[in-house]
DNA sequence: CGCAATACGCTTTGATCTTTACAAAATCGT
DNA sequence: ACGATTTTGTAAAGATCAAAGCGTATTGCG
């Protein structure tokens, strides 16, 4: 059913949504003439005329005079959306590293910053690399704090509606840390935390594999398995933040499943526990049998989660995604396999073709969801960054 | 965010959204003055008043002239929502019984009809009760078929977009019935085909113990299990319908858990397979030991495929609901505490209470909402019985 | 250079809501 | 009983907005 305003809707309002219909026609277009708009629209050229006047003084769009025109007759102004009215940030807090990517509305990346950190920094070091790589981000993209309209960060376990990770977190010390609080000093704009499975899941139905899928379950596969939901186009939390953390349950045993790789016969002494598994599925790969046995171990206790969530959400899309993805080679064919047996009604099965950045890229695109909701509900004045609450 | 018209709004548009907008004030509401509707909407009462005079010229509501006042002032002409407008029908085909409710478009029951079949009648056997019960029903309302707006049938086993079982089913030889087809011969209303666990699922967010929340998981226990899940305050089928059915998976012990209870020793021979449950749960009230270890078998194995759920979803309530639920004073508080050992956030565990019924009030509940769906998608012309596509 | 095609900008018209004003109908107070 | 008060119903005026129509500007083609 479309969500229809409860209240009610007078002239001014009425503008008012028009105006946010052009917006819409706008964005994700090349510029367009104003009889483009109108036909997209539906509303007439006279119409569209005064709107988008209105929304390039508000500074909501900007006009590019005729220039070499190829068409016959006249040749028409042509509008276009100003992405660069805002700025949104997405920053994924992971365990290795921390990474921030800027973009301007229609999400294209502005400027990107990547610094390492230890896996057992205290919060206190960590956050203090989080500041350093936005202060970076920030200045280096010659914006200021207050030019930054969304702020998501994403960290690892589950994040409760206040933004904290009180369940679970396997960053040393991160429970007690109230992130959103921390950014809220440096940033007035609204500020989301999400838990990383969830935000590479929105990623890659914005921009990877699962582009055309509105129900989707995504795999974060790696030392730690996670899984982030999209139900009806919508990315799902559950009540209490905790959707897809299927992981917990014994049965299911996505605990182990790992330590299938890291525990593989023949895994030289050189090589470094965190490298391990990449070692198995290389060999794995050049045919050794102790090694392909492992990974056929892994592949089993990863699709009985896996089947578990598709048992219950039936999506049209199962993505493979996470540090294991690169080995997707050797997962995907079996996990099919598996899941197939396990299964009603099966699933397209793909790899994410993200790689490692995914997870800030879905808190850049929750960022810009944000904007969007605001934009949409609130209303259009003059652009300018939103204040929290 | 909320979905607003990505067309361009006219006017003409613009008087229909304010007339839905008086629609919805009306609807779930006492007869109301021009006034209230005013306050209700933030329109200006002459334009209330215009409005509501053409609701009642169209049929969709009736003018009560003023009676006895109390209030000081004069006494203001109310108008109220013709529920009585339209009706829709929501059909359970169970195993053992079709239950047929038809109902006002305010979700008030007119009439019930319901009759017993045999659980292993043939499909053309089973389709002639439903056609008898249909019939009565109709006509027992002093109704015919012309003026139903929407009808739903119940059937168990995961119903794919086309409206069949392919999946699954019990009902025997039903998995080649086109029951939307076979509806559609009697209606020219649309006609919706769903599954029976997520029907009482929408039942029990609509008039049962789960009102409040938006994120439900609903468990249909009985000599079969099945869920159905809420999301966001709607009904999720999945993208093929098959939603839920997480008791395929082999390592959730679903389809064992109620042979805890048929098998169960001391039955006495007497006790058809049908009532042994019945049969033990009484004996467990009684204190009897054996009977209680094998509830304690069933709500273990039971809570294995809940918490599967319960960690996918993460869900406000947890629904127990089915045939069981009349002893839920035997299962509730066990399966709290499975729950509370296997999950991470523990939800709300709730008895059911709207009984055997469930399943053709939801039934009843999604006709309305494919009514409601037209309406407030469509638009408002008169209120005729809506004809498929 | 003239004609056709297209886009632009202005004016008029019609529809809708809001504001304001006033009459009608009931209660309350004296 | 009668006027004051309060609330409702209704009408008129003002404001806002989109649609329709029409003249003008600019380009391409013959």
């Amino acid at each position: 059913m479309t969500e229809l305003a409860t209240t009610g809707t007078d002239l001014p309002r009425l503008r008012e949504l028009n105006s946010l219909s052009i917006v819409r026609a706008l964005r994700d277009h090349p510029p367009s003439t104003v009889t483009e708009l109108s036909q997209r629209t539906g509303l007439s050229r006279p119409a569209v005329d005064v709107i988008a006047q209105g929304l390039v003084s508000d500074g909501w769009a900007t006009v590019l005079e005729p220039g070499a025109s190829s068409a016959v007759g006249r040749p028409a102004r042509r509008y276009q959306f100003r992405a660069g009215a805002g700025h949104v940030i997405g920053v994924d807090v992971g365990v290795h590293k921390i990474l921030a990517l800027l973009a301007d509305l229609d999400g294209n990346i502005v400027h990107t910053v990547r610094q390492a950190v230890s896996a057992e920094a205290e919060p206190a070091e960590r956050l203090a690399v989080l500041d350093d790589v936005l202060d970076a981000c920030v200045a280096g993209s010659g914006k200021s704090a207050a030019d930054i309209w969304a702020v998501t960060a994403a960290v690892t376990g589950a994040v409760d509606a206040s933004g904290r990770t009180s369940f679970f977190t396997p960053l040393p010390g991160w429970k007690s840390v109230d992130l959103a609080a921390h950014l809220g000093h440096r940033f007035s704009c609204p500020i989301v935390v999400e838990n990383d499975c969830k935000l590479a899941a929105l990623a890659e139905k914005w921009q990877g594999v699962a582009r055309d899928a509105d129900d989707i379950v995504y795999l974060l596969a790696g030392m730690r398995n996670g899984a982030g939901l999209i139900i009806d186009g919508v990315l799902r939390r559950g009540f209490g933040g905790a959707a897809g953390e299927i992981g917990a349950l014994k049965h299911v045993r996505w605990l182990n499943a790992p330590e299938h790789l890291q525990n593989c016969p023949g895994v030289p002494d050189t090589v470094s526990p965190d490298d391990a598994a990449a070692w198995v599925f290389n060999a794995a790969r050049d045919g050794d049998k102790a090694a392909r046995g492992a990974v056929n171990r892994y592949v089993k206790d990863l699709a009985v989660g896996a089947a578990a969530l598709v048992l219950t959400l039936d999506p049209q899309v199962v993505v493979f995604g996470g540090g294991f993805s690169r080995s997707a080679d050797l997962v995907l064919d079996p996990l099919r396999h598996e899941l197939q047996r396990l299964c009603l009604r099966m699933p397209d099965v793909r790899a994410s073709t993200l790689g490692a950045d995914s997870v800030a890229l879905g808190a850049l695109k929750l960022s810009l969801n944000e904007v969007d909701t605001r934009l949409f509900s609130a209303g259009l004045s003059a652009p300018v960054a939103p204040r929290r609450q």
